[in-house]
DNA sequence: CCTCAAAGTTTACTCGCGTAAAAATGGGAG
DNA sequence: CTCCCATTTTTACGCGAGTAAACTTTGAGG
């Protein structure tokens, strides 16, 4: 598959490939080396390390690098190092902006430490998801990142990932925790909290709309919506989702879910709590459709939508959302810190596994 | 930086870093060979191309993989290989669900076809995308996908970029097209026609919002609407934009430029056809403040919002977002077919750049 | 049982660079 | 103008595989 040109020879006028460029191209330090008159263990070290030189090599090489064009060979240089500079990270789903927000803050904090980012999307498929993993432990990554796709992702692909490199979960936690792997997310028992006792608090008790996919976020907030109604002393109730489509657009299950209660005349007075901000966006959309959000005639409406992470676009929903931040800057450090922390053992070694979760923030708008 | 645990020792004892693994750790394929008394050079083949082995031997060799935990590594199979695998991919910016859908359909794409994509975001910024572009160089990857950031892309970075591996830009131009790069994108001409068309057939000719980037989709899609306007016989006007801070933060740009707007009571019987989907959705967000959308008193509301993209979002807007929808996935294969085009030259070089714009198709909802 | 071709094994070299050790160089302090 | 230490150069080997060539084994057909 990967054997084109079966015959042709590989010369270095090959490698350019007939492409006219400006600076004379240069394959390998070994041709640099001679062709600017010095050592290549020297050219190695300058590469790794341009203070690791007398400075008038150092002007001397950098200014013949301006005339020919040279780049170290990647894989080349990683194979022999004792770390090879990537950070894995597998994300479940790409048109997500929540999980491109974790991902952009990840890849911030790993370019400031000098990391490269391997980033695999699982497509919402564990067959894919187990397929990212391989390939990270071929690619002998220092680290993994994994936002795992949850129930449906395996236990021994994920075991198999933390037997070989340092792996921290973001997010949610995978149906079966290796051991030895970290994990840092939000408090979900606490933002549930924050938003219910909000909800209650302003009018009428929440109605729970669930996550369609059951990762450990979906049961967790779950969870958590109970405890608080229980707490508050109200009855938990569901939106029912029988027989609705799982898949990964969040928007068009909560839309299709609610148009079909609404056209029914059920929950069209009800406050939702929705367990994502994605849910919300498709049940907002439900509402509006069904004027549920302008007051029958003259009095204030009484029904009420609340979301959870403070997606990117909640603000721009009309109404804009109410809904509980996530600080997914803060999760993507902290990531990056247990990472940091197994990459590079301290003296007491304290491989203990360690669970880091940050509390939400109310973000009052005008849904609820 | 690189550099730790400098005394150790690279034992098989320390790669595998302590961890418990129950299927003993392999690290070579040389370990391998000895321990299922197998050639290296079959396992070689066996691991590039399965099917290349006789059948009794494939089987001794995979029985035996599941007895041990081997994974060849990624970077020694690739580096003396003809082409390796990898297919580079740069978008500007990843909290935008249009590049992500782009990128998703990129990687369905590369995945199909058997090849590794490295994506890496520019952040917005020129100089990681310079970045970016020298690691892909330095991977040598078999083609690069690129969506420019724009005005603000080093030229010179391109070019180089072109001169060193096959390159397709998608989306939008770069400041200066390289030789020898093909591009990839959306009929603006057609595009913009279409929606304008339709705009001032069934309304009032509407006023453009253009993007804060001049990029080359900006540009075009500017003169795309004058000249639509004029063979329509319309005066083509533009929203009012003066000192409006320019970033990718496109929805807030939107929305505080109309929401000034609309408090002095400017555009609010308007039709506006925003240069994309992300842009008309702070506008929406700003017409919803200013109740835009509800007609005065019995009539039909005057105020309409268009866009360009069908961004994944747009029609869970209230009210849904009328626009012309661009075709990612058809985008995203014509990228990676002119791609292979130059990774596996046929017989007869046609290595001419290469220009393909897909027509965009009306997406009729209610804001317009 | 023999024959021939397909498949596997041996052996050896390559890729581009990291890295260690010994020898050579070079520039500043005295 | 020496002496010495910091750098650099030489030399050589290693990383984990791809790959080519020559030789040996295997297995189906006659």
């Amino acid at each position: 598959m990967l054997r084109f040109w079966a015959g042709v020879k590989k010369t270095s006028e090959c490698r350019n490939r007939g492409r006219q460029v400006k600076k004379p191209k240069i394959n390998t330090m070994e041709e640099l080396s001679s062709a600017i008159s010095v050592s290549r263990p020297t050219l190695s070290r300058y590469f790794q390390d341009p203070g690791s030189v007398r400075s008038s090599t150092r002007t001397k090489i950098e200014t013949a690098l301006q005339r020919v064009d040279y780049v170290p060979n990647f894989f080349a240089t990683r194979m022999n190092r004792r770390a090879t500079g990537l950070i894995g990270v597998i994300i479940p789903y790409l048109n997500d902006l929540f999980y491109t927000s974790l991902l952009e803050a990840i890849e911030l904090a790993a370019i400031a430490a000098d990391y490269t980012v391997i980033t695999q999307s699982s497509h919402g498929d564990a067959a894919l998801e187990a397929r990212a993993v391989e390939k990270l432990i071929s690619m002998n990554a220092d680290g993994v990142i994994v936002a795992p796709l949850g129930a449906s992702s395996s236990g021994e692909v994920m075991d198999r990932l933390a037997a070989n490199l340092p792996l921290v979960f973001v997010d949610s936690r995978p149906a079966k925790m290796p051991e030895r792997a970290d994990f840092v997310g939000t408090d979900n028992r606490q933002s549930i909290r924050l938003i219910a006792e909000y909800l209650c608090r302003t009018g009428s008790a929440p109605l729970f709309l669930r996550m369609p996919r059951l990762n450990s976020n979906s049961t967790e907030r779950e969870a958590a919506y109970v405890a608080e109604m229980e707490r508050l002393g109200h009855e938990p109730a569901f939106v029912e989702a029988k027989g609705a489509a799982e898949s990964w657009d969040f928007e068009a299950f909560a839309y299709k879910l609610l148009d079909a209660h609404f056209s029914q005349g059920t929950y069209t007075t009800a406050t939702i709590l929705c367990a994502n901000d994605r849910l919300a966006i498709g049940a907002i959309r439900a509402a509006n459709r069904h004027r549920l959000f302008q007051p029958a005639s003259g009095g204030t409406a009484k029904f009420r939508i609340a979301g959870h992470d403070d997606h990117p676009l909640s603000r721009y929903m009309t109404p804009p959302l109410t809904t509980v931040s996530q600080d997914a800057s803060a999760i993507a450090n902290a990531a990056m810190r247990l990472l940091m922390r197994r990459v590079r053992p301290t003296g007491l070694q304290d491989n203990a596994a360690v669970e880091e979760a940050f509390e939400a923030t109310l973000r009052l708008r005008e849904s609820a």
